[in-house]
DNA sequence: ACCTAAACCTGGGCGC
DNA sequence: TGCGCCCAGGTTTAGG
């Protein structure tokens, strides 16, 4: 599900396509998702002009010329989706249809962005988990949101020593695959590529972090990396509702080496693929390669 | 302080 | 055909 490739790809293509334009109006089609008023929006958000987006792990901010701009987290069926105003060239396909190939805007279309140009941005979210709240960007670090996610895992921050010593110190006592998706510890993944992060480097996903050797935190370590850039360049993983801004899908999931392949052959070993629970979440393994 | 499990929400897939 | 049940999942909250 959106995880930090996913929104990843829709910053980057956020501030290609959609950076510069002005936004007009909101309409409102369901106020839990909306965490903002129609008045509060007219305020602090209509008539600037969007200056870029950022992106914080798995919640994105789209930065206006002024004080203000959105916070949004897509949780798991959240979609983002832009259609560039009719008549004027778009440069790719005309996203109208995003879900079971309904038009937009549709039932899960909970709040729809109206930009100046005649641009629209909709935000469909069907379990209704992701919301976009208004917020102060003068200094986004601060916002709480922000402020408690630890080290991104393609950043600088995140070293081998830091990641090694928490694995083996306080942390030691949670199941590794719980720790690598604990946002406070690392932020930005979330089951998919845990589970493939960990099949990569060998690792059962029950083990105790702090039974891992330095070896294996090492492993884990790089692939960590490699998966995340390798999913960042196939533009995420769709494997149920996620799409890109323009409402295509990502190209991870066909490269996915045991994510979603329960009874599948293993990449490695050739043995199947088995499903089970870590920490109540569906986690795929082979068993014979992680040990 | 720590960890676990339920809650949030909805559609889809399954068994009967 | 249709009802009831369980599942998916990021994060928060409640409970142990």
């Amino acid at each position: 599900m959106p995880e930090l490739p996913e929104l990843e790809t829709i910053k980057r293509d956020f501030n290609k396509d959609v950076r510069g334009r002005i936004f007009k109006s909101v309409e409102i089609r369901d106020s839990k998702v909306a965490q903002f008023s129609q008045k509060e929006f007219n305020e602090k958000i209509a008539r600037r002009k969007i200056k870029q987006a950022d992106r914080f792990a798995k919640i994105l901010i789209i930065e206006t010329e002024g004080e203000f701009g959105l916070m949004i987290h897509l949780k798991m069926s959240g979609q983002l989706i832009y259609e560039a105003s009719s008549g004027r060239k778009s440069g790719g396909g005309h996203p109208d249809k995003a879900y079971k190939g309904k038009k937009l805007p549709h039932k899960y279309t909970h709040i729809i962005f109206h930009l100046l140009d005649g641009s629209k941005l909709y935000f469909n979210n069907l379990r209704k988990f992701g919301w976009i709240k208004i917020v102060n960007t003068s200094d986004i670090k601060k916002l709480d949101e922000i402020a408690k996610l630890g080290p991104e895992p393609l950043s600088e921050k995140f070293s081998l020593e830091y990641f090694r010593n928490n694995v083996k110190g306080r942390r030691s006592r949670s199941t590794i695959k719980n720790l690598i998706m604990d946002q406070k510890f690392i932020s930005g993944i979330g089951n998919i590529y845990a589970n493939e992060a960990l099949f990569e480097a060998g690792i059962d996903p029950r083990r105790k972090a702090g039974d891992l050797s330095d070896e294996e935190i090492k492993k884990l370590y790089i692939f960590i990396k490699e998966i995340l850039k390798k999913a960042i360049e196939l533009r995420g993983t769709s494997d149920d509702l996620y799409v890109d801004l323009k409402g295509k899908q990502g190209g991870y999931l066909n490269e996915a080496l045991v994510y979603n392949k329960e009874g599948k052959p293993c990449p490695k070993c050739k043995g199947r693929i088995k499903k089970i629970k870590v920490g109540n979440r569906g986690t795929y393994y082979c068993p014979n390669c992680q040990t």
